[in-house]
DNA sequence: TGAGTATTTGTCAAGTAGACAATTAAGTGT
DNA sequence: ACACTTAATTGTCTACTTGACAAATACTCA
């Protein structure tokens, strides 16, 4: 049964995709891209962004060029990150399609250009019935966002170059669906060394005290991190 | 740029393989099974054990046989989880092959069969040289397993079906590469609902006091995390 | 000027972690 | 049977972290 014994010439072909599951905050909630598949296989369903990987293009350098794609967005101010592969053999109905999918996180982005892709709220109902496995692969994007929250900076990913850390505690509480208390969490902000650094200006939303600004620090880990609580 | 373009049934043609990124425990240390080359591309050299995806083969299905291949080990007594896609366009000189690495964890394993397999010690410095990107690989498999003990009831998958506190202990030991304080993890574990569950009766190793021995309890997850200090 | 609001700082009780002493329960050799 | 050695298990204490909530601060708006 090993596949050693194969001819060298024929060994069975694939193809590859990335998709990408790309988050932004819009408080109060996480937002996910979404495009509507006008084409044959699940037609009319809402899909993940993501496309084919060329015969001599790097897997990251497909995500970077799809994400760039879809939204606009300059490849140096957004996060991208492998996050899972999916491979299950009829998960396309065309072909064996291996799925390399891609975790993106960006802070504040245009309405997309294409008619067909839009930002869906997180807990949407049209979030349900994707095409082909794009529910599972969305379930382990929003998971990994998650967790990703409490242990490292990645947070401020979601945030301007300029922020407040009622902004940064905002972007919890989007992405964990939990509000925080204001007075704790500035506290841990502030203790983590490297986490943000003050610009020595301040930002008025109008209302109330205005808070100082900062800029995203160094620290890439946090240390302690920032939990949930238990209830999810 | 886009591929969107290309008529479809000229996809780009990959090959997908998995190689296996598998541990086991021996006290003191941790170990990783590896495999000489007596093939073409880089003949000679040690290599993650791995190979060929089939055209109607789940992923899961395929580091599953490879494990069983070449370990001997039944699937359901180890741990097996994917770990990261590689799918740099010239990391095998041979053709595209996009790899899927996985991480198994696997409790005290009988010597390897074949003659070319063999356990290496986690920083010998065999490791430092190895075939394709499977530097790079391990790297990634290592920090992986080592966080992972962290927050999860994973490092059970290491000890035997039943085991001791302190076998749980050098575990640990081994994977982080730093010793803890016997007292303070004892009641760590304990104090975990469903972590472990005592068998009630005990096991001597012939010097000292015997301890009581354990099997693995439900718990998946560990609230709170045992963490590493920072002297990685 | 005063009311309203949000940021930021203070305070305190409860819980957790890490260091290390003390106790328990075997084996071993005389 | 009796000390002696070793390792498991339990106790204890101090320092630190968490979470809840009160208080002070610094603006805008009417």
């Amino acid at each position: 049964m090993s596949i050693d014994a194969y001819d060298p010439s024929a060994y069975p072909s694939f193809a590859v995709a990335v998709d990408l599951v790309v988050f932004t905050v819009r408080p109060p909630d996480l937002h996910v891209l979404m495009v509507r598949r006008d084409d044959k296989p699940a037609k009319g369903k809402w899909a993940l962004p993501g496309g084919f990987v060329g015969i001599d293009q790097d897997l990251t350098e497909a995500a970077q060029h799809k994400l760039a794609d879809k939204t606009g967005i300059e490849v140096d101010t957004a996060h991208l990150e492998q996050l899972q592969t999916f491979g299950r053999p009829a998960r396309d109905p065309r072909m064996r399609i291996v799925s390399v999918s891609h975790l993106a996180l960006v802070a504040d982005p245009p309405e997309p250009e294409h008619e067909n892709a839009r930002w869906h709220r997180v807990g949407s109902s049209v979030l349900d019935d994707l095409a082909f496995d794009h529910g599972e692969i969305l379930d382990v994007g929003i998971e990994r966002v998650r967790s990703k929250l409490e242990y490292t900076t990645l947070a401020t990913s979601f945030c301007a170059s300029e922020f407040t850390i009622a902004d940064l505690r905002a972007v919890y509480e989007a992405t964990w669906g939990q509000s925080l208390d204001p007075a704790n969490f500035h506290r841990k902000v502030m203790a983590t060394e490297g986490f943000v650094e003050p610009t020595g200006h301040t930002e008025s939303n109008g209302r109330g005290r205005p808070a100082r600004s900062y800029v995203r620090g160094e620290a890439v880990t946090l240390h302690p991190p920032i939990v949930r609580s238990k209830g999810d």
